[in-house]
DNA sequence: CGACGATTTGATGTGTTTCAACGAAGGTGG
DNA sequence: CCACCTTCGTTGAAACACATCAAATCGTCG
């Protein structure tokens, strides 16, 4: 996942740590944005919906969003939360694959994929950047897959409140003052479980003196190290706790 | 690392299915060939481990392969089966983030990443054509996602099996009759479960007349159509069953 | 202040796991 | 070619982690 420093001369649309790809595309230089237009949506506000014709591909400027599936009897899976930087809209297929939606206050960027595809062929260094992106999500897609999959909830939420503070510090942020703005109820349905487990855990980890909830939507990792041992093993818990 | 099983009279590299990607990379034209070497693979034999330097691109040309994470305590999590025509190690980062096993006897193209770079440079479609490959298997790692977040049980392995009889069609096999050359264990790390819950629901469905069970690990799909409302709709089975 | 959604907490239920055992299949070596 | 052994697959009984159902409390905002 892409993110940048927020604070900058050079519009907020940057591109900022794409060199950990070993990329040349660099601070001020994203290519999606010379060629798209800025929109805003408001928190809780809709993109676009699975089945929709997949016309553009999105860049984060400013807010957060989530992606989901749904089935069709209304289970819901969010396979993302996305920050400014993320793309969106990477997936294949003609209609889009899932559901986008602001949490917060939000700003993309919105660019035609047909000038997406013109890009690519026009600069190598997009084309590797667009690859180098598309491999980093499959990667994290696969960490989803092994908590998804194999975690216990106690590993799922440690793990998730890890993962943003990793995403907070490669947006330039605090890492054990995480902001968390979507609900429990997406977060459940992030992590495969429901609203009560995760609430549970939460308060859990609390009584455990790992994490403090502060106002405005706000945890505060005290241990950051024992929900490292958490987010991989279970057992830890019975063990020490 | 590899261990290489020498014969190289290079045959089977044949694209296969890349048509389904809309991209003008065609039969006969793999473009990783033309830089790579063909290797082979016992079944069962690793082909890389996850935390390995990150330094070649596969492409299945004979054989089934697995992927999977491990967590410390031995937990598994497939995160893919790897048929003919499929990529190996699109995913970023230094080390491989996952183990790529042979379940069958298996014959690779292997390409070194360097090259696949300057693939990309040279050649705008081949860099459309590894982007799409990506974002194809980003949106089928999604709805692996759905399934391992919100999915029964029996969901599970109808999705799978349906999933299975869709890429046979793609690499022009029958459609309702599949190979199934993994074992219920890679199964059941696949879709989340334990080889007993795949055991069981396998036999329930056999005693619904919905599969039959064949020699050679194969699998007769009798009625596609039931199956696939099972995968979507777990409360079908009791409306109806 | 009042109200509605979000969150937390409690009591109970259940789908799947775990533990256990057995039969079948597939090598391996004598 | 046949005992032997290991792995795989199936089936059964019991246990458990999480879901479900229910309700109180918190928090936010009109």
């Amino acid at each position: 996942m892409l993110a940048i420093n927020a604070r900058n001369a050079v519009p907020h649309y940057a591109i900022g740590n794409l060199a950990a790809h070993g990329d040349p595309i660099r601070e001020g230089q994203d290519p999606l944005h010379a060629v798209g237009v800025e929109r805003r949506y408001a928190a809780n506000q809709t993109v676009f919906q699975e089945g929709e014709p997949n016309e553009h591909m999105f860049r984060v400027s400013r807010g957060v969003l989530k992606i989901f599936k749904t089935l069709g009897d209304g289970r819901r899976q969010v396979t993302g939360f996305l920050y400014p930087g993320d793309l969106i809209g990477l997936g294949a297929g003609v209609s889009y694959a899932y559901t986008a939606e602001a949490i917060t206050e939000t700003a993309l960027v919105s660019c035609r994929r047909s000038k997406v595809e013109d890009l690519i062929n026009r600069s190598p260094a997009v084309a590797r950047w667009l690859f180098s992106v598309a491999s980093t999500e499959l990667t994290a897609a696969q960490d989803q897959m092994l908590l998804l999959g194999r975690k216990t909830a106690v590993e799922r939420v440690t793990s998730f409140l890890l993962n943003l503070a990793e995403r907070a510090v490669l947006r330039g942020e605090d890492s054990d003052r995480i902001h968390v703005p979507m609900t429990r109820y997406d977060i459940a349905d992030y992590l495969g479980v429901t609203t009560e487990t995760v609430s549970r855990t939460i308060t859990r980890l609390k009584a455990l003196g790992l994490i403090r909830l502060c106002p405005n939507n706000c945890i505060h990792l005290v241990d950051a190290d024992r929900l490292t041992e958490l987010s991989e093993d279970e057992g830890e818990l019975s063990r020490t706790g």
